[in-house]
DNA sequence: GCACTTAGTTCACGCCTTGAAAGAAGTGGG
DNA sequence: CCCACTTCTTTCAAGGCGTGAACTAAGTGC
């Protein structure tokens, strides 16, 4: 990661570059003036650096606003067509490939069913590859004019600078998937964490968008947050706080599927919540194989099954647990609950959570906080995928080479 | 908090006199080639830039070293008694004002033994200011050699701009103490949580230097963690965990005195552990009134007393899988143990503490981790905050008005 | 149709960094 | 003792950039 270049005189260009573009994303389109005002930079230079990315086709001309008995804004944007970007999920039951336009509209979409426990690495890389060469003869969009394919998968990302992936609940130890990538496609990549990557997508364009200090908590399977702090807007990378479903909270509690005891996942992820069901039924209930749909069933029947009112009761209780301490650590004021599951539970039982998130936080931090269901489903995993390839792009100055990255040396 | 004006020219040139001044700060007097070279821009710029500093005399020459058959390298170094700062330590049984140059030599030190918990706010401001003006006296320093005041405090400080103090351990609700004492002094100033600077002098002065991504745990009667990530190095702000001490590691546990339940801090903090010893023994001991003395002695015989054993022992275990749930989270190279009761018990049982975080931990980010007690003792909250005016300075590139920051409008 | 308002553009000016060339200050061999 | 060589620092012309002011553009309302 090249720290940022604002010694030379030509880094400021950049820099300013810069801004307007994320001012012209994050905001939509609008006039100088008010990328000016974002920018803190004078209206002569917007003039000259909107010209710049006029000339290069990057932003357009797009209509003009009445101003009050003055001339007219004219407003500018970004191209959506200009460029293209690949956002990847990597699921436990699938492999799914989007294309995305810069304004983030589905350009192509390929879902490959997959159990990711069963398929080596390279077979996954080989699903990618093939994805990504899919949406692309769907669309009919050159491979030159995609800046680059984000990829989310589930476990820890270690960037080393490449990424390496240790996901254990898989059978991933070590894979070094970024390289493996680099060796079947010329496109640039980034990959990241799934929730983190779930995080950003609902922090550009969910629930969590505008939202100074936010927290993102996504519970499915297994449980995750992502972070977003004052400062760390769009121009700084998000925090990223990788497996928080494996925090203790219950110091030698329940085991969990990581070998350690007493994690949170193992009290709200789908497969305790499951078990749990199981527990108080005195032996395994019949019921469909899949873990998704059975617990959204068993939830579902929260108002006449003791058992399952029980289990969801528990539920909201940890999980309102893990989430006041969220609160207390990083006084944030927005969470956002997300997730198959957590979005489930942000439905059936939003009071009683927030009831047991203020037991566990303490009155100051707690009292600010808003507490909101996730907009955007689970398929946002692949949106924020390819927010990272616009993201650098955008922060290059709308520079195509500029996003290269991370290339081995 | 303005943000980054490096959109003009001219802050250009400010950008390059803070990452010349930062390089000299945290480097220690270097070579214009070392600083070119950590800055990233020419040496004929740094020549520039050095000169500037020179004449403001921010910036000495002080000596050169040979280089191997050429001209000598002529070292530069920033001028310790250019400026001074000082450092307001408000703790629970006593205030610490010290008063150091920019090589953060303490120049003159001023302590006032209170009880917070009984004295209002106005008289803890009083105490501040008379204890500035006792050091500048004793020290012979003029007030308008003084960069700023840093001030460290217990509980949740909230910037709103103006810094807020939320302590309910102390009886402090909704306190401005920023306001407060902008109306006694003109200096500038910069209040903050105060195991959050213990954890900056650690930092940048201590056991958890030069690391990359690191964690500092600050155990006393409370709990405190500072958080250091990539890319937050000098230039950024820390990132700001603020009440971790007060997150459930076993939900609807002990009691604690923020009103929760199950909090790390009623499992590890000094009060937890003499009341745990006073459980197993059967009733309240004779000893020390002083809980620092008390915890202290309780320890130190843990060889010998078998309640004191069992005491410790659990204190290990609970901590352990604290600094566990931190190391998942953040995945940090380095963990630091510190404050009067960390220190002691990093002394006693560093490998079983160890051993008890590694229980908790995904061992991928945990294989790579060191667990270190820190440098630095108690006394740095003061140094901490000492830090926060001279941030400021360097940052602004050595520019004193710059320092003013945060005034009331 | 004219004064007024607001948005965008042009341009002289000053400041900045760069890269190359020159200068300074040593070492070591002949 | 001198001269070639190395290494670090300074100087300087060239080119780029943002600013602020003057100016143009494009509306409104009386």
């Amino acid at each position: 990661m090249g720290s940022r270049q604002t010694s030379t005189v030509h880094g400021l260009r950049r820099e300013n570059r810069a801004r307007a573009l994320w001012d012209l994303y994050l905001h939509g389109p609008g006039s100088r003036q008010r990328i000016g005002a974002g920018a803190g930079v004078s209206t002569g230079t917007v003039s000259n650096v909107v010209g710049d990315l006029m000339e290069q086709g990057l932003v357009q001309e797009s209509g003009s606003v009445p101003s009050g008995g003055g001339r007219p804004s004219s407003i500018v944007q970004i191209d959506p067509g200009y460029a293209f970007v690949v956002g990847v999920d990597v699921g436990e039951s699938s492999v799914l490939v989007e294309l995305f336009d810069l304004a983030m509209q589905v350009r192509g979409r390929h879902r490959i069913p997959t159990e990711l426990t069963r398929l080596a690495p390279a077979e996954v890389v080989e699903q990618i590859v093939a994805g990504v060469a899919a949406v692309l003869a769907q669309s009919g969009v050159a491979t030159d004019d995609v800046l680059g394919v984000g990829v989310g998968v589930p476990g820890l990302v270690e960037h080393s600078p490449l990424a390496v992936v240790h996901a254990q609940t898989v059978g991933w130890d070590a894979v070094p998937l970024e390289a493996l990538l680099h060796e079947r496609t010329a496109l640039p990549l980034a990959v990241d964490n799934g929730a983190k990557l779930l995080g950003q997508a609902e922090h550009w364009f969910g629930a969590a968008r505008g939202a100074a200090d936010v927290v993102v908590v996504l519970l499915g399977h297994g449980l995750g947050t992502s972070i977003f702090t004052r400062g760390s807007g769009a121009w700084a990378p998000m925090s990223s706080p990788g497996e928080w479903g494996h925090t203790a909270v219950v110091v030698d509690g329940q085991p969990c599927r990581c070998g350690a005891r007493g994690c949170l996942e193992a009290y709200v992820g789908a497969g305790a919540v499951a078990a749990r069901y199981d527990v108080l039924r005195g032996g395994p209930a019949e019921g469909p194989d899949d873990l998704e749909t059975r617990v959204t069933e068993l939830l579902a029947r929260a108002d006449s099954d003791p058992a399952s009112a029980t289990v969801l009761a528990e539920l909201v209780r940890y999980l309102g647990a893990g989430i006041g301490n969220l609160v207390n650590v990083y006084s944030p004021s927005r969470v956002v609950l997300g997730g198959w599951l957590g979005r489930q539970v942000a439905e059936l039982r939003m009071p009683e959570l927030a009831a047991a998130a203020a037991q566990n936080a303490l009155r100051t931090p707690f009292e600010d906080v808003e507490l909101l269901r996730a907009d955007l489903g689970a398929d946002a995993v692949a949106l924020g995928a390819a927010t990272l390839p616009v993201g650098r792009f955008l922060s290059s100055g709308g520079q195509r080479d500029a996003v290269l990255g991370s290339r081995p040396a």
